[in-house]
RNA sequence: CGGGGCGUAGCGCAGCCUGGUAGCGCGCACGGUUCGGGACCGUGAAGUCGGAGGUUCAAAUCCUCUCGCCCCGACCA
């Protein structure tokens, strides 16, 4: 995108867009608002800006430090807004009145300002970027359902218009709270994201979420025994130095939850805690413990931990409820052979691993496959948490006044641009869906010192916009490879060739960016050929 | 926030270890040749060496602080 000048960095996660990057925003832009209007939604502008209240309202103001935070001259805070629920549960307080009022779906495709801890993947995650935020209003779960199905169905049409292939999947509703969510996740290897689909049952969850039920291995018949493990600390070292299946071991990891304290976290030992899972089961955010408080309060150093005899509440994975397993003895140098967990040690069990392809879905035992993504939207069903701390509430048939129910959708278009980058291009640079390239036609004169082959160039160029079709002319002085590859580069769908074979006979060649399949056409039927080739290329595209 | 790396011409980089005239490629300007898949020759312009302080006769180079950017991890409403 940086070389086919799209876009340029500002700074850490800020970006301008280039005359090419901002036309495909505003294509992408434009079928986001046909299908918003479609379901009914109506288009609004909020504020960047907003005054700390609406956030201390909904409870919001603290604890987010994403959040960009700045006082006026006044002295006044003000933050911001890295997501509007605030603004549109604030506006439904005073114009929603009546059961009258409802349903509603208001929309903005507004800047969002999130001061990201790490911003990276250059325009996947930024500080600042656009956002499609929709939001509707409804008397009661229901309509919500309703609302939330049309916006599914909505978004699928997006992505489908915008050339993505998707999956849709559910995810965690994260501190957004509420009941359901659903992420819209085009695979990619560029993606931050990952998910775990299972093709028997179609069962599809980001891995944040997703149950898994992992092979066991063949128990063998240990008894209880401390062994010594002189030098073996990580997993990898302890199995291979009592030559056994890193599956038969357990993985002890101390973490420290602000309220409750110290907890010990065990998985098995060939799998990786998942730490939104852990935060699910511990009620609150928890960090790794550092060497020396995991020394302190297990009296081992890290690496020789264990269950055994500890005095913190234990976490096991529901992995771990069967079998028998190696543990750290709480010794350094030593580990403990056959212990179970439940029987030598008391825990209680959640679901805290990350799933891994092949493992069996948690719904009907098939192997589930994982695959990296770029979460181009998602959709939330919020509830009332929202609208009742901020007053919004409307009189239902019987005069009682009731909070209005609220759901949050979200489109990253800046996301839709670079998955459809990342999906589409090749050896040669993007490959862009006609719905959303910049240009559909790039003319190139080979010899713009060639009267003839530059008037036929412009006559096409012309015709090509006065017949709907949004033309780029190449008429630089440059040698003829240097436009075919900048041309291939930016990836418009169609190149239009104005060179020898003009001269000679009178024809161009239409030739097409994803198939490189080429005809020769006059100049007069370029505009057809264009057409014929954009209606092949969108009934044979995924 | 934890770990690592990098800031030298518009862009990409070398030079730093071992202090002493700031260099290469691309791009740019001019002239010429070339002209259907990123041409070639010649000439030329262009650099507070991220910033501040220190050591030294002398600092791009050594030391301290600082700012910025990138990568891995954590976080990601």
């Amino acid at each position: 995108m940086l070389r086919a000048g799209l876009v340029r960095q500002l700074a850490a996660g800020i970006f301008v867009w280039l005359p090419l990057g901002q036309r495909v925003l505003d294509k992408v832009n434009a079928i986001v608002r046909e299908e918003m209007n479609a379901i009914g939604g109506q288009e609004i502008t909020m504020p960047v800006i907003h005054p700390a209240e609406i956030w201390k309202q909904s409870g919001r103001w603290d604890g987010i430090p994403e959040m960009f935070k700045l006082k006026d001259r006044h002295g006044r805070e003000m933050c911001l807004g890295m997501t509007h629920e605030e603004v549109i549960a604030w506006l439904a307080s005073r114009e929603i009145r009546s059961y009258r009022d409802l349903p509603q779906i208001w929309y903005q495709i507004q800047t969002k300002e999130r001061d990201e801890a790490r911003p990276r993947s250059g325009v996947l995650r930024t500080r600042e970027f656009v956002m499609k935020d929709s939001y509707t209003l409804d008397p009661d779960d229901a309509a919500l359902d309703r609302s939330y199905d049309a916006h599914a169905a909505a978004y699928r049409r997006i992505f489908e218009r915008c050339g993505l292939r998707i999956h849709v999947v559910q995810s965690d509703t994260g501190m957004m709270g509420g009941h359901s969510a659903h992420e819209f996740m085009a695979p990619s290897a560029a993606g931050e994201d990952e998910i775990a689909m299972c093709a028997a049952c179609g069962y599809a969850a980001n891995v944040e979420l997703a149950r898994s039920v992992p092979t066991p291995p063949a128990l063998p018949a240990w008894t209880r025994e401390e062994v010594a493990t002189p030098g073996a600390r990580t997993i990898a070292e302890v199995a291979a130095y009592l030559n056994i299946d890193p599956r038969l071991t357990i993985k002890s990891l101390l973490y420290v939850a602000p309220k409750a304290g110290p907890v010990l976290v065990l998985v098995r030992g060939d799998h990786s805690l998942h730490e939104r899972k852990l935060l699910r089961a511990v009620g609150e955010e928890c960090r790794a413990a550092h060497p020396d408080e995991v020394r302190e309060h297990l009296g081992a150093p890290v690496g020789s931990v264990g269950p055994l005899g500890v005095r913190v509440p234990i976490i096991a994975d529901e992995t771990l409820r069967q079998g028998t397993y190696v543990v750290g003895a709480n010794r350094e140098g030593f580990h403990v052979r056959g212990v179970t967990p439940g029987r030598d040690f008391e825990c209680r069990f959640a679901d805290l691993h990350t799933a891994v392809a092949g493992e069996g879905c948690g719904q009907c035992g098939a192997p589930l496959a994982v695959e990296r993504v770029i979460e181009v939207g998602n959709i939330f069903k919020l509830g009332t948490k929202f609208s009742e701390a901020l007053g919004a509430t409307y009189l239902d048939e019987s005069g009682r006044a009731r909070p209005v129910v609220m759901g949050s959708y979200g489109i990253g278009p800046a996301r839709i641009a670079a998955a459809a980058v990342e999906q589409l291009a090749d050896q040669d640079g993007i490959v862009w869906p006609w719905a959303i390239a910049p240009f559909h036609v790039y003319v190139v004169p080979v010899s713009v010192k060639d009267r003839a082959q530059l008037g036929a160039a412009e006559e096409i160029y012309a015709q090509c916009w006065k017949q709907g079709l949004e033309a780029v002319l190449d008429d630089r002085d440059e040698r003829p490879g240097v436009k075919f590859k900048d041309a291939e580069l930016l990836g418009i769908p169609v190149r239009v060739t104005v060179g020898n074979s003009f001269v000679k006979e009178g024809v161009v060649e239409v030739r097409s960016r994803r198939t490189r399949q080429e005809r020769r056409v006059s100049v007069d039927q370029v505009v057809a050929a264009t057409r014929a080739l954009r209606g092949e290329e969108s009934s044979t595209s995924t």
